[in-house]
DNA sequence: ATGAATTTTCACTATATTTTGCAATTCCCT
DNA sequence: AGGGAATTGCAAAATATAGTGAAAATTCAT
């Protein structure tokens, strides 16, 4: 089966569009208008057959001889990945992690704003970190429901991350995104993705010598 | 070929070897002194014979009908990823990411030491930060070079990060954990992986209703 | 001791992902 | 207007990754 929608999408092709996505945003700024598989492939160490058979799952956004419009492709990579609208996302944990997350001005500009900030500890709860004041865990079913948030990131301790993460979810809150080293069940519905920087240095030491 | 070590492992088996360590901390956390690959599989939600497979690659850690002694098995794979030691990280950046990063706890109980945090803006340099004076960032190679620090935390700006992980590596660094949301080009010998909580809500917003 | 239940290991099979090769289209230069 | 260079999109081939099934080892209960 060929190009446009309605077959399913390989997870790893979807993993790569938000890279994708960030190096047209870099071209855009650099107020380049049209771009090529082979530029962004240089660009992003990725093959150029490999971001144009990525693409062509979406239906055919380039033009043979040419190349892809960058506007027009961020346009529509942006409706694929539903990331042309703002999303609202609460953190839950107002430790040090949570604290800097919720402070943190990298998610604003692409399409996702922090709504509010939840901890389930009372010595927090009330406090001001930044511009938020800490609420009361329990209030988060509330909180979303009234105001529509459906994804949180999540900043507890370990010990705690599975069942604050079974609290979301019994609040209505479709995607977790994990910052507590540990693995985490969610029903098949709910969308879960791992935030851990230590795996990270410990692919790497693979690689270094002893 | 089959076992043992000398032939190539795919990277894709080095990026869950963390995540099987992750686990067995936990086990070994709960007294656990035996476990098994369905068991581990269950709590990362990867296959049994995935796990088994693995692990195979680097010699028979098991034993038949009983499973892996996780004492054992925890010591096996720190070894292969060369996480049996310390490993002193320098961070460069000051800003908000780079002073989270470097006061944040998780580091350090697994393997991975914060040893100085640097940044090239004449205003921080001398800075305290936490437990860190901020350091001029031209120093980093006398530094990393006296102290034998082979791993580097990006946090800069994604406009300056090319160019800070050239000096970077031109310090002699040989592992970079960027977190500007941008692509680096470093050398075939220098590992580097990335940060983007971004990349990773962008992939869960995929899957949520518009 | 014996047999049933577990569980790893390993060769083999199946599936998924990436790369290749090429026709079709477009642009640009002369 | 014509020819060469660039570039996509797609089918087919190649490669990489994951799953299956069965033999062998171990434990445990009787």
């Amino acid at each position: 089966m060929s190009g446009k929608s309605a077959d399913v999408i390989p997870e790893i092709v979807i993993g790569r569009l938000p890279l994708y996505l960030r190096a047209l945003r870099r071209l855009q700024n650099d107020r380049r208008r049209v771009t090529s598989s082979q530029e962004l492939g240089e660009r992003l160490e990725i093959s150029s057959a490999q971001i144009r058979k990525d693409l062509s799952h979406f239906g055919g956004f380039g033009k043979q001889g040419t190349g892809y419009q960058v506007e027009f492709l961020i346009e529509r990579l942006e409706a694929v990945l539903h990331v042309n609208k703002e999303w609202l996302v609460a953190v839950v944990g107002a430790g040090n992690l949570g604290s800097a997350i919720s402070q943190y001005r990298g998610f604003q500009d692409r399409g996702f704003r922090i709504a509010h900030l939840f901890d389930i500890s009372p010595n927090k709860i009330g406090a001001r970190l930044g511009d938020f004041v800490v609420r009361p865990l329990d209030s988060l079913e509330t909180t979303i429901r009234s105001e529509g948030i459906r994804i949180a990131m999540l900043a507890v301790p370990a010990e705690n991350a599975q069942s604050v993460a079974d609290q979301l979810v019994a609040a209505g809150i479709k995607a977790i995104l994990n910052y507590a080293p540990i693995n985490i069940n969610v029903p098949d519905q709910v969308q879960i993705q791992y935030i851990d920087p230590v795996t990270h240095l410990q692919r790497m030491t693979y690689y270094l010598d002893d």
